[in-house]
DNA sequence: GAGAATCAGGCAGAAACCCGCATAAATGCG
DNA sequence: CGCATTTATGCGGGTTTCTGCCTGATTCTC
């Protein structure tokens, strides 16, 4: 077997379980545990995958627990202050959840007079501290995991709006699969979202790009902007670029 | 299971229920208590949680739970105490926002299971931290004031809602003047919720009996139930109780 | 103050890890 | 094709990490 064969393979088996043991892979691979070892070394350094003791977790699972801990602060700040350059008086603005979008409204301008949409009750009250925004919290179940409304009420609501931009974190995105997540259901609400506004804006740590999930949420085409922490000249952004995306 | 996604698994049921038992974990996680023991240790160096004797603490909670900043949280805490007994498992249950619909809710047993509407972004997320408890949260405009959701479109998707006890803080009651506010919004939003649901519990602090202000929300004769941080037996609940309130 | 629960530290076996080395496979070049 | 070079793999042995058990100390509860 290639060593190119066996990293897809393990790649395969993290995306699946979000997990994976040495001593399994060991055993469904066929060689020896050095071997394995190694290659999880190597796709640790190229950041596909998280080594630990005994084996390797998915990248984008370490991030289900962040949300106290403010993970890449620093980063999501820089992609804060890029964003707000999109954000003008008087637009109409519809957001996600996540730490991104929450730094984001941190930073926003004392004297934004704007009209913002919001699936997320954490954005609505970090919102309000803000005079000049007038905060429309679109209501619906309330998910225990993503800290956000969805639903079929929420979706039904997103279709009567029309907003100037929409902006939205993301768990995983590449090149060639887009925008992915692993739950049905929020991946149902990201779908109608990017429905409803004529730009859309992924905000993403860049430990997120190149990262393809289990469902399909929708391809770049979608998409109007992508922002991150890094230059825009980096080398790792223009598979995105050439897809037509403005990278901030 | 690797150590890593054991942390995880802790964080998770921190950030859930704000508390755990090592042996809760120890069953949990099916391994021995040392091995919880000296997990807890590490994510406590780390800064990740608040170690205590039989257990851990969210770190955030703890910060939140520096709110002797909360106004007559003692009384507000024997209101909680008290209005747990009206609440049943399966319940439909609306309830209004504040401080003390907030203790309610974190004293509220674990095992519960209902269906709670609200109107307030940060009853949801106190919600949210039951697992039992289906949290749908009422979408409309962002008070910046009163930091619950208003305006035509909740009162709209009230008319739908047919509730089996609405809970309710309230800033003024009068044995004649009934229930009364003094914003107009606000105001047409609690008449709203009295017509959902079939039992009504105004939760209020004794000092705030028999204050009436400006605008008339509602006669008592809609209220069934007063709860107060008092004896029941106590004097000036007498004219509450001759008006046909339970008083708890 | 007694008894139970919880905790801290040390110990030992097992598992996982890392490193160097030798062999095998692949690659490049004349 | 033959041979040198590079790369990949497996193995052995020493090291580290993890986990459960044990013991004595501390804390909690009644």
């Amino acid at each position: 077997m290639l060593k190119r064969e066996r990293h897809e393979l393990i790649m395969r088996q993290i995306n699946l379980h979000n997990r994976v043991l040495t001593t399994d892979l060991v055993d469904l691979l066929q060689v020896s545990e050095d071997t394995i070892r190694r290659d999880l070394q190597v796709l640790c350094d190229e950041q596909k995958l998280l080594k630990v003791h005994g084996g390797a977790l998915s990248r984008s699972y370490q991030s289900a627990y962040d949300d106290n801990a403010i993970y890449a602060r620093e980063a999501k700040i820089c992609i804060a202050k890029k964003t707000i350059s999109l954000i003008k008086d008087g637009m109409v603005i519809l957001t996600g959840g996540g730490t991104t979008i929450i730094e984001l409204v941190k930073q926003l301008p004392v004297n934004l007079k704007a009209t913002f949409f919001t699936i997320s009750p954490f954005v609505a009250i970090e919102l309000a501290k803000y005079d000049g925004i007038e905060v429309i919290l679109i209501g619906g179940i309330f998910s225990k995991n993503s800290k956000v409304t969805f639903g079929g009420h929420v979706i039904s609501q997103l279709a009567g709006i029309n907003a100037d931009l929409c902006l939205m974190g993301t768990s995983a995105i590449h090149p060639e699969s887009g925008i992915t997540d692993t739950d049905w259901e929020i991946n149902q609400l990201k779908k109608a979202m990017f429905q409803c506004a004529r730009k859309v804006a992924i905000l993403c740590i860049s430990e997120k790009l190149n990262i393809a999930l289990r469902l399909k949420v929708t391809g770049l085409e979608n998409i109007t902007h992508l922002i991150t922490e890094l230059s825009p000249a980096e080398h790792c952004l223009a598979a995105y670029r050439g897809k037509g995306l403005n990278i901030l």
